[in-house]
DNA sequence: GCCCCTGCGTTTACGGCGTAAACAATCCCG
DNA sequence: CGGGATTGTTTACGCCGTAAACGCAGGGGC
C-alpha cells in the first residue's frame, strides 16, 4: 500500500497546473527579458527542478540568456525569490476561470475565511517546492506572518473580520490564529508530498541491506504503520479549518453578549 | 513601543542558554576533533551567526581547524545539517538541571503533551535559527513530521496516547494535529523574532525618505499596527495547545462511550 | 546619410563555496 | 625502533553569485 489517498472524492484545491509558456510571438523565443518573464520562469524551474536547484545561470539558461541578463532586471538572487514569494500569492487576486474561491467576493467572515484557506492551499499544493519559501522568506514587516505575506491580504483579513463584529484586539487575535494553522497544516502538507517523491527517486544503494528502517524496538510504530503513511490531509485541514472557525465564532459571540471586557482569545 | 512583550510575568520556555565553550583541558584548545564536538560548535555557530552563515570552512575556523578537517567526522554539509537537528532534538530527552520538561515521568497524556509542547518550544527559543532547520530538512521516512523528528519521540507519543486509551486511528490523528500545531506556532514564533533582530541591524539607506511603510491606503493595518507588533505568543501558545487538548479529550471521550464506530478527529 | 547615444545581452574575472585526492605529521603497538 | 594507522593540511576542480568592461543593434538629430 504505497502512496495511499484517503478517499475516492477528489482534492479540491488540488487542480491541474498547465499554464505552460506563452505562445504570444509564434517564433520559438522572439521577445526579449522582462521582469514578470524571468519571475514566471524562476516559478516554474523551482516546479520543476526543486528550490535547491535554482541558480542564476541555470534560470538563465533556461530562459534563452547568460546569467548576467538577469541583473538587469532584477538585483539579485534574495530579491528574485522575493518576487517570486510575493508572484505566487498574487495568484489570490486573480479571478480565474471557475472560481470559487475568489476571497473578494465573500458571504460573511467564516466564508471568507474558507475561501482564503482553500485559495492558499491551492497555491500550497500547485507550487510545493515554493511554499517553503514563502513559509520562510524573513518577512517585511514583524507583524507580516507567513503564508499571508501581502499587505493587501492582511488589510483584507482584518477589514473582513473588524466588519463582521470583531474587536481590533479579536481580529488580530483570530490573524495569529489563523496563520499558525495554514502554516503549519500546509508546510506538513508540502513536506510529505516531497518526502514521498523524494524516497522514490533514491534507487541507490543495496536494496537487500537497508530495504525498511529497523523498526524492530519501536511497536507502537510498528503496529500502525499502515495507518502514518495513510494521507488523509485533505479531511484533516478541512477539520482544522472548521475547529478553528468555531473557536472564533464563540469568541466572537461571547464578547458580543458581554462586550466591554478584554478580549482573550481562548 | 518598539519591540515589546505582553506582560511581566516571565516565559518559562525561555531560559538562558551559556554552555560556553568547554573549559575542560585548560589550554585554548588541547583536544582533537570529533563528531560531537563539531555537532556543537555548527550549533553554535547558527546561534551565533544565522544559518546562511554556516560553511565548511567558517565552520571549521571555529574550531580551530581547516574545513577538510570535518570530513573524517561527517560525509558531507548535508548530514551535518541532519546531525544538527537531529542532536538538538535530542536535548529533549537529556534529563537537566531544573527541569520539569522531562518528557518521560508524566502524569497522563494530557500532562505528557504539555511537557513535550513546551520542551519542543524551549528548543525553539534557545534556537530560533536552528528551529526552521528542524522544520524544513527532508524528514526521514514520510510519516516522521516535523518538528517531532525522531523515531524514538513519535514512538513514546503513540505509546502514551494508546496507552492512555486512544486508539491507533485517533493517536496517529492527535499526532498529526499535534505536529501541524507546533510546527505552526513555533516557526511563526521564532520567525518574528528573527524579524525583529533583522529589522534592526539594517540602520542603512536615507533614513528620511523610507523610515515607514506607507500605510495610508491600509487603514485597518494602520489602526491596528501598535496591536499588530505586540508580542502575545506565549499566551496564544498556551490557550492554543490548551484547546487542542480539549479537542482531543472530546475525542477521547465520545470513542470511549459508544465505541464500535470509526474514529474521526472532530 | 551619418553619427553617436542608449538600452540590452555577453564576456571576462574574482572570491567563496563544497569536496575529491594527495600529502604530511603524529601516535601507537609490536 | 620501525611501520602502519590515524588525523589534519594542501592543493585543485567545478560551480556559485555578481562586479565590470565590452559588443552591438536601433533610432533620433543633424
Amino acid at each position: 500500500m504505497p502512496t495511499a489517498t484517503s478517499d475516492d472524492d477528489r482534492d479540491p484545491d488540488l487542480v491541474a497546473v498547465h499554464e505552460g509558456t506563452d505562445v504570444a510571438g509564434g517564433l520559438t523565443r522572439p521577445v526579449g527579458l522582462d521582469r514578470d518573464r524571468i519571475l514566471r520562469g524562476a516559478v516554474d524551474y523551482i516546479d520543476a527542478h526543486g528550490l535547491a536547484a535554482l541558480t542564476m545561470r541555470r534560470l538563465g539558461a533556461s530562459l534563452g540568456v547568460e546569467a548576467m541578463a538577469l541583473y538587469r532586471y532584477v538585483p539579485g538572487r534574495e530579491d528574485l525569490l522575493d518576487g517570486v514569494v510575493e508572484r505566487v500569492i498574487e495568484t489570490l487576486f486573480v479571478k480565474d476561470d471557475g472560481d470559487d474561491l475568489y476571497i473578494e467576493e465573500h458571504n460573511g467572515w467564516q466564508d471568507y475565511l474558507m475561501r482564503l484557506g482553500h485559495g492558499i492551499r491551492r497555491i500550497a499544493l500547485a507550487h510545493p517546492s515554493v511554499f517553503p519559501l514563502i513559509a520562510s522568506r524573513p518577512p517585511a514587516a514583524p507583524w507580516v506572518r507567513p503564508p499571508l505575506r501581502s499587505l493587501r491580504l492582511v488589510e483584507s483579513f482584518l477589514g473582513t473580520l473588524t466588519e463582521a463584529g470583531f474587536s481590533d484586539q479579536a481580529a488580530i487575535a483570530a490573524y495569529r490564529a489563523y496563520s499558525s494553522f495554514l502554516l503549519g497544516h500546509l508546510l506538513l502538507e508540502v513536506t510529505q508530498l516531497g518526502a514521498q517523491v523524494s524516497l522514490l527517486d533514491q534507487p541507490e544503494g543495496d536494496p537487500e541491506a537497508q530495504r525498511k528502517t529497523d523498526l524492530t524496538q519501536f511497536p507502537n510504530l510498528q503496529r500502525t504503520e499502515h495507518l502514518l503513511s495513510l494521507d488523509k490531509s485533505a479531511a484533516e485541514f478541512e477539520d482544522a479549518l472548521e475547529n478553528l472557525l468555531d473557536r472564533l465564532e464563540r469568541v466572537l459571540r461571547e464578547a458580543q453578549s458581554s462586550d466591554g471586557e478584554v478580549d482573550d482569545l481562548a
